[in-house]
DNA sequence: ATCGTATATCGTAAAAATACGATAGAAGTT
DNA sequence: AACTTCTATCGTATTTTTACGATATACGAT
């Protein structure tokens, strides 16, 4: 049995997780990167740098955006994407604080235990 | 065919993923949360807090483990876990130089495109 | 020596992710 | 109108992840 057990965390912790989830595949981090060089792209030329198929890169774009990092819009017979800027940085800081409370909450970070 | 793609992709590309992918389940995010709070644990204290089965957070802990998030002692018959610092640091700077890079490439942060 | 406790690992099942080809539909071009 | 181009979606196969129970091992206690 995998019964899916995630609904049984934090909201918190899923919003995190989910985050992670977002950008825990290279082909992912690699059209982030591409569409903040070219601030944005149709989605040909993703597919264009990226080793894999149309319809995988699509998937992938559609997994951004599910969960905001890009947005895309229709454009005649393209279809245009961008880095959705502010919801990237709400989910950065997100992390950022979630580490940041991590380390508060350990007194002796340079101390090794176990 | 589901033939593994992710080599084709950079070696920074996949640092980042194999990150991202370590914290991209709410339970892991839980056991650091929990790991940070009493700065180390026994491994039954972290099944205790958790929903999940205790075959199924050590499994999670290996996770953890295998990208060095974590690190753990046998402590007699326990077995005790620890963040470990240095590696999360690195891990977390990764990320962040990664996001300030994709910001630089950018010009117009405010601008919203498509 | 026997028993109980703690935990890693094995085996397995179910679910989710990854990848591709084929296709459909929309928008341009001739 | 016929044709090409672009992209999302469908169907499907493979792989990976998630989850649990059962078990083996190691340690401590009796």
């Amino acid at each position: 049995m995998a019964a899916p057990k995630k609904e049984s965390f934090t909201e918190h912790e899923q919003e995190i997780a989910d985050f992670a989830k977002a950008i825990s595949h290279p082909a992912r981090v690699a059209i982030l990167s591409k569409l903040a060089e070219s601030n944005m792209c149709i989605c040909g030329e993703i597919v264009e740098v990226l080793p894999l198929s149309q319809s995988t890169v699509s998937q992938h774009l559609n997994e951004l955006k599910k969960i905001g990092l890009v947005q895309g819009t229709i454009d005649g017979q393209k279809s245009c994407y961008c880095i959705n800027w502010k919801t990237l940085s709400e989910k950065l800081e997100l992390l950022n604080s979630f580490t940041d409370k991590l380390k508060t909450l350990n007194k002796n970070i340079n101390q090794n235990c176990c």
